[in-house]
RNA sequence: GCGAAUGUGGCGGAAUUGGUAGACGCGCUGGUUUCAGGUACCAGUGAGUAACAUCGUGGGGGUUCGAGUCCCCCCAUUCGCACCA
């Protein structure tokens, strides 16, 4: 992707900005007690808008144009003639450029070196960079770190505050198939696009430590882990059946497999034999599951986490053939109902299944085994929990141990060779599914566990906890001491033990492709696997004529014929890898490569490492739930237990944004997608959208934003129109930020309108000079204005910890409202106030501190402190109810007594009316809120 | 089918966790400024009424002096999981 950039880590704190000589230098201005002529405010590169500039601009606007488009809402296709709106505001262009050229030019997010202060690591889920580039969408999340991020930093926080690129993977190898460019290229200029769409928002990341994990100096040490997993018996090569996609010419791990397709592309997927290296990830399944004890994350994904690695406990118990020496292990999690055991089931592929079938049954089991094995493994995991139960009997009997009932042996399709042992035994009393099946094929339910008076198990099966009947030495028993009698009793006779079993099996960890990590292995002449040898990584990859999988179906790196030819450590002939590592590979370890980005003697600095970890917030889509956050989870274990990191848990706190919708407009026939501007709403309520000037009428639907959907808004046009920070701010405002929600960029105008008023406290923006409104010695006697100040300082404050920004947002306005009705506001409240909102408005939170004479980035300013004392009122009103109904409220000093406020509230005219004559049978005081009169 | 979440004005959403429902913003209505229907400012904006009364947090019950908030039963939407014994 690029060379390694060198550290520029900052060694002092906080950073003092130096004016930058000689270039006009925003800063370059001594400070000043108060109000300074605007027109000698210096001038950055990019000089503010003067008022010819205005002049030209307003006389170059067309009202009727502005008109239609507002009203047309769906003005994103951006107005490049100029700002446009900029009369009574700021102008956001300027404003922009200046402060983000300041931030790059003076390292003001250089990562600090300094130890002795606290960190705090906040991370975004890095993004593919694919060639659509940024969709408003994606920096919702960003934009709720940053604003975390700063806050910490003026909260006195050493912050690590980055972005990478996942930038191996499929699209750009795709692409490079059809047009012959390298992935590379393809990438670096995905990239681009993405690091210029991100700047323009004024993310405070330390671009310093930017990484990409297609970059080789990144690769290495992905090589070098996989090096590690590889010595600890982690990774193995295995002859598997495999999830094989004909369309990519790949396998896919089962994570990426759902309803039989391709989870990213819908490409159908069918089941191959092939050698595939598999990382053991089962290993770590009980590890996986404990801590997330440790960890603060949202509870839906805690679950889900549980739910894939299916941590069952439960009892292996042998059922003895009859008449045979063979005996079949069957799995169950209830062993307590074995006495209502009345018949087994084989899945259809079970081994024993040949030899045990009676001849009179043989026709019967190879027919339903060939009708079975024909329906794919995608029709069979599409079929529903409830689907008809199909089975045939092998004619065969078992023994059941217990009480040694000769019971028939099914085969059946609900039951799964590849978990468990492949069998179960059947207690129709006690499983749905098994009772279907009894009640399809007539077989006997004998109930064992007794469920609510009045239940029938002929009927329907019981799953309860209760006492158990029926079942000899277990009866009486509850569940749990059943199950543990039960399975005492079985391993006293080698019958059975106890056993774990998880759904989670292990990772395969091979791809069929060219643009993904290169294994750092070599398969010796002998067919045995060695390391490539630390000092020979990184492993890269070879340049190649062709992207595609070779004619014979061998992977794209086999057209590297002379790059595959080397030698293994005795100097014998030995072949390279073609298989490539899957994308998540490099997304398992990025946030610890972020610690020590062009460190390249190791992966990350020792100390930097017991430093920084872990991850204290980790944002990002809830889509990764399961694999990359588990993915990650496993190698970082696995790295704890070599002694590589310091913590068993990579990510703190986990937090998922929701995802930014808009309305979709698709003709159901054609399936074709149409702009917003293709289309309009007709019908008495509007609700009916036909393709403009035709009669075609349209679905719409509240979709991801996709360029195929033809519902992207582009947030480059966004920070065009009305501002990086009217942007940001409306992507925090728009709702709470685990919601979904549909982007409306009426709503952006909206915050760029409190952007203004803000800027309009201490700016004039007809003659760009100060106000006399703010001022060192304007009153302080304000409560009404004080108040707002310290509400506003605490709900700001806990929302860098709780992440409501929606609220502290709608705070933000409220003080910037009362303020505007105030006549003075005094500097220091003012001062405070931009401080705090220069997370979320950074722009213009640097261009008003720069005005208010400071010649230091507001970015290291300390944070305020709020005052609870100024958040009580002097008097307060409380809320008057009879009998539970509102009937009005009255003023009280704050200190009122009870009783005061009593006969306050009994005085008051209305209440007087309705309570008058009657008696009071209770009163109830809520303690400054409201007093209730109960008649 | 199972599981989780959600349901509040025309819209996005607030509500200190049982105590004045609708903060804040959008939109809308009226006014002032203005060459301008743009910007800014002022006022209003849950429904209903002339004004009251009243009715209002998906629906129905319940607990309570008091319920958007707690309990029970439905309905709807969204997202997971899909025969894992």
């Amino acid at each position: 992707m690029r060379s390694p950039h060198r550290s520029r880590d900052r060694h002092d704190l906080p950073p003092q900005v130096q004016p930058a000589a000689g270039r006009g230098g925003v800063a370059a201005r001594a400070p000043q007690g108060r109000h300074r002529r605007g027109g000698d405010h210096a001038r950055a590169e990019v000089p503010l808008g003067d008022r010819a500039d205005r002049a030209v601009l307003r006389g170059a606007r067309d009202p009727q144009a502005r008109r239609r488009r507002r009203r047309s809402g769906r003005d994103h296709a951006a107005d490049h003639q100029g700002p446009g709106r900029l009369m009574a505001g700021f102008d956001h262009r300027t404003v922009d450029a200046r402060w983000q050229a300041f931030w790059t030019r003076e390292n003001t997010f250089a990562t600090p070196t300094d130890r002795t202060r606290p960190k705090y690591y906040v991370l975004d889920m890095f993004p593919y960079p694919s060639g659509d580039g940024l969709h408003v969408g994606h920096p919702k999340g960003y934009t709720a770190t940053d604003v975390v991020a700063r806050a910490k930093r003026m909260m006195g926080f050493n912050v690590l505050r980055v972005m990478g690129w996942d930038s191996f993977g499929l699209p750009a190898e795709r692409r490079a198939e059809q047009t012959g460019e390298h992935p590379s290229v393809i990438t670096k200029r995905n990239i681009a696009t993405f690091k210029a769409q991100l700047q323009k928002l004024g993310l405070s990341y330390d671009w310093s430590r930017e990484l990409a994990t297609s970059d080789p100096t990144y690769y290495k040490w992905t090589q070098w882990i996989f090096s590690v997993l590889f010595e600890r018996g982690l990774a193995y090569r295995k002859e598997v059946a495999v999830n094989f996609c004909p369309a990519l010419g790949t396998v896919l791990a089962n994570e990426e497999v759902h309803d039989g397709k391709y989870i990213e592309t819908g490409d159908p997927v069918e089941q191959r034999n092939m050698t595939q290296w598999m990382l053991k990830i089962t290993a770590y399944a009980d590890p996986l599951v404990e801590d997330l004890a440790l960890v603060d994350w949202p509870a839906g994904t805690l679950k889900k986490q549980q739910d894939w690695i299916g941590k069952s406990i439960g009892a292996d118990v042998v059922f003895k053939v009859a008449d045979s020496d063979r005996s079949i292990t069957v799995f169950t999690t209830r062993p307590d109902t074995l006495f209502g055991g009345t018949w087994v089931v084989l899945a259809p592929e079970h081994p024993l299944v040949d030899a045990i079938t009676t001849p009179a049954q043989q026709a019967a089991v190879a027919a339903y085994r060939e009708e079975v094995s024909k329906r794919s493994i995608r029709d069979r995991t599409m079929e529903a929990a409830d689907a008809p139960k199909t089975g045939v009997a092998t004619g065969a009997f078992a023994t059941n141990p217990v009480n040694g009932a000769r019971i028939p042996i099914w085969i059946a399709d609900y039951v799964l060779a590849s978990y468990g042992t492949g069998a179960v035994f059947a207690c129709p009393a006690g499983d749905e599914r098994d009772h279907a099946f009894a009640t399809k094929f007539g077989l006997p339910i004998v109930e064992v566990v007794q469920g609510p008076a009045g239940h029938d198990v002929q009927a329907a099966a019981f799953t309860g906890d209760g006492p158990h009947v029926n079942s000899g030495f277990l009866d009486g028993l509850g569940n749990d001491a059943a199950k543990t009698a039960v399975i005492a009793w079985l391993a006293e006779r080698e019958l059975g033990k106890q056993v774990v079993r998880y759904k989670m099996r292990d990772w395969l960890f091979s791809r069929q492709r060219y643009w993904g990590e290169p294994f750092p292995t070599i398969e010796k002449q002998d067919g045995t696997v060695e390391l490539v040898p630390f000092a020979q990584l990184p492993v890269t990859l070879p340049a190649i004529d062709e992207y595609k999988p070779t004619r014979d179906g061998q992977p794209p790196l086999a057209r590297a014929v002379e790059w595959r030819q080397t030698t293994d450590h005795d100097g014998q002939p030995a072949l390279r890898e073609t298989n490539t590592m899957p994308q998540w590979a490099g997304s398992c370890w990025y946030y610890l490569r972020f610690i020590s980005p062009t460190n390249d003697q190791v992966a990350w600095d020792a100390d930097e490492e017991k430093y920084w970890m872990p991850v204290d917030l980790y944002v990002g889509g809830n889509e990764h739930a399961t694999l990359h956050l588990l993915y990650a989870r496993f190698w970082h274990k696995v790295l704890f237990d070599a002694g590589l990191v310091s913590t068993k848990e990579p990510f703190q706190r986990l937090f998922h944004q929701g995802m930014i919708h808009k309305t979709s407009f698709q003709d159901p026939t054609t399936g074709k997608y149409f702009y917003p501007e293709e289309v309009e709403p007709r019908g008495d309520d509007d609700k009916s959208w036909f393709v403009k000037g035709t009669d075609t009428a349209v679905v719409t639907k509240f979709d991801k934003m996709s360029k195929s959907k033809k519902n992207v808004v582009n947030p480059d046009d966004m920070c065009n129109e009305y501002g990086a920070d009217a942007m940001r701010m409306y992507e925090l405002f728009m709702g709470p930020l685990e919601d979904g929600v549909e982007w409306a960029t009426d709503g952006v105008r909206g915050t760029r309108g409190f952007l203004d008023r803000s800027w309009r406290l201490l700016v004039d923006p007809e003659t760009d000079t100060l106000t006399a409104k703010v001022s060192e010695d304007a009153p302080t006697d304000n409560k009404d204005l004080e108040r707002a100040l310290h509400a506003t300082i605490k709900r700001v404050t806990e929302s860098v910890t709780d992440l409501r920004f929606n609220t502290a947002v709608a705070q933000l306005m409220t003080f910037v409202n009362e303020a505007t009705k105030a006549k003075q506001i005094p500097r220091a409240w003012f001062e405070a106030f931009v401080k705090i909102m220069s997370p979320f408005a950074p722009h213009l939170a640097e261009e008003i501190w720069q005005r208010l004479g400071h010649t230091t980035t507001i970015a290291y300013a300390p944070w305020p402190a709020f005052d609870e004392a100024k958040l009580a009122k002097d008097t307060i009103t409380i809320a008057i109810q009879v009998t539970g109904k509102m009937r009005g409220t009255v003023d009280v000093a704050a200190d009122a007594s009870e009783a005061t406020i009593l006969a306050a509230a009994k005085a008051e005219p209305k209440v007087a009316e309705l309570i008058a004559g009657k008696a009071i049978k209770r009163e109830i005081y809520v303690k400054g809120k409201l007093v209730n009169l109960v008649v």
